[in-house]
DNA sequence: ATGCATGAGCT
DNA sequence: GCTCATGCATA
């Protein structure tokens, strides 16, 4: 009776440091830029990125728990990549992308950001009502600050960089969130 | 490389 | 509404 193949083992904080800069090095030896990557997954597993995540993945800005999803993945690609002599041009263009979207991207001025990291400080989650007066002072709408918060707070737990913080989780038996009675 | 945003899933 | 995974748009 041996299992012989265990369930995915969490990797180490280490091993997923070593993998990054491993995956980075290759990519950029074979060749190929963030954006490549992020199609080629999509032709090899029918699930493509972008740019963006490639770009984090390399520098450790996801959660642990997202860096462990994509692992296996960008494993393979490398295996794929390397594997082929070390230089093929495939999936060029996915027959062209057709972007019609235009989404706008709010700026928010210097001050306001200081302004929301001295509260952020202070208080990393204000009630709807605190949130919407903070707008008010800021002349920012209330979504945008309630939107800002969210994406402050998730980058405080980023895997690369954050230190001191708890990168290690689920080793047998993870408790219950800590969750907050929110309004 | 990074800021602001969307959407799914959960509580 | 929050968290979490993810990305368009932009510095």
């Amino acid at each position: 009776m041996d299992p012989g193949v265990r369930a995915q083992e969490t990797p180490t904080t280490e091993e997923m440091e070593q993998f990054a800069k491993e995956l980075k090095h290759r990519r950029i030896t074979l060749g190929f830029t963030q954006a490549d990557v992020g199609l080629a997954l999509g032709v090899l597993y029918g699930r493509m990125f972008s740019q963006t995540t490639i770009c984090r993945f390399e520098a450790l800005q996801l959660s642990f728990r997202n860096m462990c999803k994509l692992r296996p993945l960008l494993q393979r690609w490398l295996r794929e990549a390397d594997g082929n002599g070390g230089l093929q041009e495939l999936c060029a263009a996915e027959g062209a992308a057709l972007q019609a979207r235009k989404r706008r991207r709010t700026s928010i001025e210097t001050g306001a950001r200081g302004a929301l990291e001295s509260c952020f400080r202070r208080c990393p989650r204000p009630s709807l009502p605190e949130m919407a007066r903070l707008g008010r002072e800021l002349g920012l709408d209330k979504d945008v600050v309630r939107v800002w918060f969210c994406n402050r707070r998730q980058k405080g737990k980023r895997s690369g960089g954050a230190a001191g913080g708890a990168a290690v989780e689920a080793a047998g038996g993870a408790g219950p969130p800590p969750r907050s009675p929110q309004q």
